[in-house]
DNA sequence: GCTTTATTTTGTTATTTTGACACAATAAAT
DNA sequence: ATTTATTGTGTCAAAATAACAAAATAAAGC
């Protein structure tokens, strides 16, 4: 890994072109066949999970931030990213904070950042801005960071316990997902672009967190008129295989731009 | 007024408990008879329109402080609040900012401000938080600020030019309220405690900007079962008067907790 | 090759919801 | 008593929904 990949290390040598007091943190969603997953960091000699984050240069704007933060994680480039909320209550500074900020100084320390004013810039107030954003998780390749030993995805429903207020950062992320459901580009950021009804299906199983009637969902979606039918996919199984589907993205923004009408 | 219920006068006397490069602005919506309508600051002198705003203590969370700023200008105090927008562009400081910024070092020289540690305060880069409040404006009293002569409700239809890229705020303000309609509590927030249909009516044709059919709103609202039907308002008029009607509270917040399934 | 098995795709049907318009009820003016 | 404007309720065809049924089909077993 490049030393240019870990931002803390760009962050030591110049605190002043970063604003101070304010954060980032994202919460990267992708889907593995029935699973909604999280890209998680985790610490491994302090036993510390959280989001990837970062900070806000002065010449940089939020979203220009963002993109930034989850190249680097990621590798992506053009991300589906939405800002969903600031996270900026004084409870965020509770002892589990003041816990975080011990691991967070000693693993400054042992990779030799000793300088007071480093070491207090993080341990100040900050305000967070939390991210969503929906990949395709195939095509990413998880990077940890300065502060990581590894990145990796997890399941959303066996998340651990994440530092500071991470965990209420990931719930209302979730919450944001299902209301704005029908206004966000779900199945064509989180699927490959080949994938089947009962594909979608599931992926909207699993944010909705119920059920669904298989063949009235594959009506209604198909009647959307958003979808290409492909070739079938043979699955070698004993039965009669589904056919493919790929987006028709023209008409899947358009739709989008309305809001699909769609009752689940 | 009171000097107390200027916070910038605080601000001037201590910078150092304030948070640094964060602020906050407010679209205060409300409704008279046929118009929603916003809660604007004019500068009299300076010939500038912003919406309220101000900043965050050190001590504050970033909610109390919306309420604080929020109370200092329409003297509620429980009012209905949603944190929707982070602006944290760097487009923010254009030409239209360089502006504002001299107007308000004047306004604060004007008022014997002349530290330069406050002059340059204000005029570093800030990442502003928008707050949008519904609120029933018969029961405000629009109070200016340090830095504006008049606080008024100005039609959402008729905004002047504002500042920086508060028109951007307000805005977003509204496709906020649009798309998050089911989920709000739109009527009890912003109608008196009695009204009609009618007015009902023409509240949610003013946010959605569309006219929608009297006897089938009418059916459907009554549907959801969230009203009391009260004694009838007469009108003074040659023709039948209508019903007044209140919400009935808990079952309106049990409802909106799912989402209002209504379709306009 | 014929049958079995599991799954997908299309059909059917009763019920509910929607949208558009009609009509009756009514408070005040003429 | 009649007129007028607006409200409250009625009607009804078309569309959407939910639940279930049946046909189609890819591979395995015999």
């Amino acid at each position: 890994m490049l030393k240019t990949d870990q931002p803390v290390i760009d962050f030591v040598n110049e605190i002043k072109d970063y604003l101070p007091g304010n954060s980032i943190d994202c919460v990267v969603f992708g889907f593995d066949a029935q699973q909604l997953k999280v890209l998680l960091l985790e610490w491994k000699d302090e036993e510390a999970w959280c989001l990837p984050g970062g900070f806000i240069k002065i010449s940089e704007s939020m979203d220009d931030a963002a993109h930034r933060i989850l190249h680097q994680r990621t590798s992506l480039n053009s991300i589906f990213l939405n800002q969903f909320f600031t996270f900026g209550s004084t409870a965020r500074y509770g002892p589990k904070f003041k816990d975080h900020i011990k691991k967070t100084q000693k693993v400054l320390q042992n990779k030799g950042v000793s300088d007071k004013k480093t070491l207090g810039w993080i341990a100040s107030r900050f305000i967070t801005t939390g991210y969503f954003a929906l990949v395709d998780l195939r095509k990413t390749h998880p990077q940890p960071d300065f502060f990581s030993e590894t990145c990796q995805w997890i399941a959303i429903d066996k998340l651990p316990e994440l530092i500071i207020d991470h965990n209420h950062i990931v719930t209302k992320a979730l919450e944001h997902l299902r209301v704005q459901l029908n206004y966000l580009p779900i199945g064509i950021s989180l699927l490959p672009s080949k994938f089947t009804m009962q594909d979608l299906q599931r992926l909207y199983e699993a944010i909705l967190q119920k059920p669904l009637e298989r063949s009235n969902f594959q009506r209604k979606m198909l009647k959307l008129g958003i979808f290409i039918r492909l070739e079938k996919q043979m699955t070698g199984a004993a039965n009669k295989a589904p056919y493919l589907y790929s987006f028709d993205t023209e008409k899947y923004n358009q739709l989008l731009e309305k809001g699909i009408g769609f009752t689940y």
